[in-house]
DNA sequence: TCTGGCACTCGGCGGTCGAGAGTGCCAATC
DNA sequence: GATTGGCACTCTCGACCGCCGAGTGCCAGA
């Protein structure tokens, strides 16, 4: 489509873009391309480029932005990425080096970090409830009326409920039912426990009815409008970019980004794609209010599981081949750690 | 100090300027104030206020802008704060009457209503366990080398956290260690467990020194650099505040609200005030980012125990009588609830 | 096919100007 | 003595204008 002085225009006129924010001459390419032609030549390449819809012109007489079309073209076939620099891998491979900072702690350390390093807004989504499998609960008398009930994954997380305690139930009795459940559920993806399961307990142990209701409602994912797990960074990175200068368009941005719900569904569904790491740039967001940003995200996976969700916001002019580059690093690392930390 | 003219003035000056974010003249005044004198009058007395330091003069021939002083003369003794409306106080009531959501997701939504209903941030620190009291732990065994730390607290709070097991300590050992932990630590308060305590089970069970040193690095609280617990609500509404139509105010603002260790040092040391509610004005705060916000904080409390604060941080020109109002009856319902969770 | 030259276009910047809002002061009035 | 209407003055803000510079498109020549 392209030939090859067209790519390497294009390639040095984003790069450009990317560095300086500002429209991009034929001379700026000239000088920085490397095709060794003269500005006159450039010109007509540009204009040849704006045609075919890759570069625009904010009015006549300025320099050339790159198009909506022109960062997929760079992003998919132009840029090259390689693996962070020695002391950025360093900093990544200490935070999570200390085995004893508890699960959320990693992730939301994850997002600042990120954040950091690529001065744009990250957000990472540890592991959720509901894409782990049963492997175990169990319920601890606190007092007279309340449980304790705590859940065991298969991938070694945890989570922890107080119940009201129905009045009455012999403990022999409720330990009964636990064994039940769990050999009936034992494995179960907690994205859909089978309430046919449940059923059947709550047949088998009548007076226990309410308290499985309420280990139901622990379990059984709720409708998530909660944004639990999900850790942002950087958020007020993105007032630092000049394209973001007007105070209306970031201010939509901010109010999305408050939404969690709304903000796991993009990651998750983003990063189904079946690429490693997923690229959406500017208008191909579905929500208005980031129409002019770019979200890089990816999975990450322990044990060939997806577990969680990275993704990086900034805008289109993002630095996409270090973006990419590091997500790549920083997934790796994360995912091998919580394999780490899955229970045998 | 103040007659009461002057005092009708300057309330009637503070609530326009609220309402109207514009410089406030003497034909405004004389409209709202219901002083029934002429502007001419007004103007000769706004004089007096500027000369007493109470309003100030963005330029010559502008209206006058309440000082850092007139705010506080207003909010200590000219403001009248009444209950919320009725539909709000149902709001904060249906905030907090499903006992099964746990504790963090209600101090989540806490923040998120309030930033709601005040079109300001919100910040709402839950409960924490260095200001809780020991009550009890256990250890549960979850395979050959992990052990789940559960620690329940004095006002039904708990933590849990995974340990990695030591080798060949059999259960009855274990379970005495435990059972010793539990006698000697019942009811200390989490800030201060007495390493003298720890020393001597450490001493009373050798062969589980290790086990011992992650318990505690459990229960007692960490260097508390993350911030967990506390949570923001609607930090983009700063953005709709024209006093923050300059970018380069708002992005310094929004950065310290990143920092989550700043944000609780703060909102612990000024709920520390012996009033109900304090509020913290422009230039009162410590931060310079704060210079031109207000921040009104509260502790709440159950049981009489202080048990978490809530913060409203907005522009100078705040609705002070309409957040004090709010806060009052939030903190109040809040603190109740816990009290309701609170385990006998 | 490439290049230098050249006329053209447009946004940004600084300066000027008039309108409008609000003041301070003064003399008259209650 | 307090209050008031009148009036000149000050200052901001937006509109308007012209200049400058960057960058283009096009063309003729290499």
């Amino acid at each position: 489509m392209l030939d090859s002085r067209k790519e390497k225009i294009l390639k040095a006129l984003v790069e450009e873009y990317i560095d300086t924010a500002q429209p991009v001459g034929s001379g700026a390419i000239a000088l920085r391309s490397g095709v060794g032609v003269s500005p006159a030549t450039i010109r007509n390449e540009m204009a040849d480029l704006e045609a075919m819809g890759f570069v625009e012109q904010p009015h006549t007489s300025a320099g050339r932005v790159p198009s909506g079309r022109g960062y997929r073209h760079y992003v998919d076939q132009l840029m090259t990425v390689g693996r962070p620099a020695g002391p950025v891998m360093a900093g990544i491979r200490d935070l999570y080096d200390d085995r004893s900072v508890p699960v959320r702690a990693l992730i939301r350390r994850t997002a600042g970090v990120l954040s950091e390093m690529t001065e744009y807004t990250a957000l990472v989504e540890g592991p959720q409830l509901e894409r782990a499998t049963f492997k175990r609960l169990e319920l601890i008398e606190v007092n007279g009326d309340h449980l304790l009930l705590v859940l065991l994954t298969g991938d070694g997380l945890f989570e922890t409920r107080l119940l009201e305690c129905p009045p009455h139930i012999p403990a022999d009795y409720r330990e009964a039912m636990v064994t039940s459940l769990n050999t009936r559920l034992a494995g179960r993806p907690l994205g859909n426990v089978a309430s046919r399961d449940l059923e059947s307990v709550r047949r088998e142990f009548p007076r226990a009815v309410t308290l499985v209701e309420s280990i139901r409602g622990t379990i059984e994912p709720g409708d998530s409008t909660e944004s639990e797990g999900l850790f942002l960074g950087g958020t007020a990175n993105m007032l630092k970019q000049p394209e973001f200068r007007r105070l209306e368009k970031v201010e939509g941005l901010l109010s999305l980004l408050e939404q969690g719900r709304i903000l796991r569904d993009l990651l998750a569904e983003s990063a189904l794609a079946p690429v490693d790491i997923s690229v959406t740039i500017g208008e191909e967001n579905r929500y208005p209010q980031m129409r002019e940003c770019s979200l890089v995200t990816a999975a990450y996976q322990a044990g060939g599981q997806t577990v969680g969700y990275i993704g990086i916001l900034g805008p289109c002019r993002m630095r996409y081949s270090h973006v990419v580059g590091l997500i790549t690093a920083v997934k790796e690392s994360l995912g091998r750690e919580l394999l780490r930390r899955r229970l045998a």
